[in-house]
DNA sequence: AATGAATGAGCGTTCATTCAT
DNA sequence: GATGAATGAACGCTCATTCAT
């Protein structure tokens, strides 16, 4: 399992100390706190420490930058997925892990790029839209893959389709309220999904 | 239980055919489909068929129509909860109520100003966004109310806080795909999460 | 035949006391001093009064100013050369009157568009070039209806295309050196090029 | 006379296979098509297969390129029409090398080069323009002994000044119509404009 | 109420030029 | 001599808002 930490700085691969990394961090964020349009190209310039103009010898436009933040944090948050449930024979330690890994993804280390891909999808180009669909949709089969293989093991009785949507929605929707300084845990959250999901009580 | 279609035309009281309602319901529709930041007042203005300053005899600024829309769809909806709960008395008929009513509102007759209530919060000031926390409340109050009454009837082990979260998180992210002319109805939807919240197997 | 003057303003019908008109006076004054690369939204706002971002109540962007400039100029020279042929029979007169209205075009009234329209052409968009080449084909038909007639009344040996092009650069020429101030007038220079077409001293 | 080819290659001497040169060529025609103020050096540099910054270790400015482009074109033309009357006697056949060789730089090998002095001349910094028009007095000077020579040998009537203007205007609007593969050759349309100025058939 | 021309601050982007390596 | 990241002023253009009519 990866190790990660709560850390402000950012742990994604591709946003790292580099000038580019320093870059797709600062821009994460103030997309994130002030949204992809009402961030100008001046703002992350000087969160960076340069000149607008200088911006533009890294991504030809401001959207470039939007959709690398994007790509980083799928690709990065897929890799995390694939880490979490090697090994694990067990298709209910393996739901416990995605579900601990995603909620990790979103409220965790990266959860301002992750806040950043839900609110700002329309600011990308129709291109960049199904480019960046396309890396999601790895991510998604992962999910695909255990959910049905619980299925299979008769551990599921839902729809697996509505159920990875279920889980989506309550996973999604735990950065607008989850305190990471608060008394409840990210393991006891995954517990408590993972309950509405595979309850133990269920016959 | 209130009557709900899913005619194109909004059924929120403040949004009628008045001028006014008119320039809510296209603002609603044009925030949602692009954006608040994306929308020009004279992209609203043409869509109602006046000039774009017309629109400030209406409404001081572009960003008190985002505000009357999102108080106009909490109104409505608040009182659809009230409607949907009232004169029921089992906790658990007043919970598959209110999840029904939610998923109307979010995918139903009010879901593109549902939609601009989430994805357009930011845009609010600061002030606008107390004032519609206040409504919010009033809303929320009405879950609450009914989540302690499942829970002191024993019929809700998990806490009622992190409960109305989890559910909030599975109708909201419903808008993003729930299809009204798939085979899924809302009122199957209803029993699957109401399925997740208080399973029948629960013991 | 139309009376010119050779006074500061333009008496292009387009480009009259309008706030259109004057914007494109201004515009054209600019173009032909500075260029059209070299001259800025702002430059043209300062000429006439206004603010810059008032220039796109006008004309949708800069490149339409300068496509304007030269569709007024190409129609308000070929009704000149219209009118300039109009009610002569003999081919000769013909000639000397088309070549006495592309000097006065070209030196006299209309001499900044004019320059404009030579100088400044790879600006404009393709499609741009397209419309205002099919306006010029008709101005140039004036000019080769009345070659050939002249042709074909034995008083032109030359090619018509050819004596043509030669016309063309000897009068556009002109505004490069020609001062209306000096002892040169125009119908002595019509006189003199005429000369170089249908010399009489020619058998 | 000189040998000169349509050779896709300047023959310029300063314009010879050295960096600068090659650099100069690629300008030359960087700047016929697009214009000065189009052409950014990176396009240069492209060309040349330097980086941008590179070409400030041959030229201070980009404008510096410019002049230098000229200052070439026009020495080389210069030499041109030095060696075209060089041994010939007769007037006539002097002004009929002059033309000759006028077109060759026009609408031959240099003629790319020769349209940049033409177009671009306002990108010249006003002491760059000083510079050059002493250049070009030279040029002009050998016409103007030509022409005189011609007039004191009876043999044209007309002003040597104008006359002088007059076929600028029809050797330097050919560069806008005259077809290197078309079927009238450079000696035809010499002797055509030649006509124009001491036709034969004159008395 | 409605118009529509005008405002003016601010946007994303460009690009000749510089300079440490 | 060459590099290429950085500069920073300037560009064309946008748009919420104003206001005389």
């Amino acid at each position: 399992m990866v190790q990660v930490s709560t850390q402000p700085q950012q742990i994604v691969n591709g946003m790292d100390d580099s000038p580019r990394g320093k870059l797709l961090s600062a821009a994460a964020r103030l997309f994130r706190d002030q949204g992809f349009d009402r961030t100008t190209v001046r703002d992350i310039a000087r969160e960076v420490g340069i000149q607008s103009g200088s911006l533009f010898h890294h991504f030809p436009t401001k959207e470039d930058i939007l959709f690398a933040v994007m790509v980083e944090v799928i690709r990065f948050n897929t890799e995390r997925l694939r880490a979490a449930i090697a090994g694990k024979a067990d298709p209910a330690e393996q739901l416990r892990a995605l579900i601990r890994a995603e909620l990790q993804a979103i409220i965790g280390d990266t959860r301002e790029a992750m806040s950043v891909l839900v609110y700002e999808w329309r600011c990308l180009t129709p291109q960049h839209q199904q480019e960046a669909l396309a890396l999601r949709a790895i991510y998604e089969q992962l999910w695909m893959d255990a959910l049905e293989a619980l299925r299979s093991a008769g551990r599921l009785k839902a729809d697996a389709f509505i159920t990875r949507r279920l889980i989506t929605g309550m996973t999604s929707w735990s950065s607008n309220w989850f305190d990471a300084h608060g008394s409840l845990t990210i393991d006891q959250l995954t517990d408590i999904i993972l309950d509405r999901v595979i309850g133990e009580h269920c016959a």
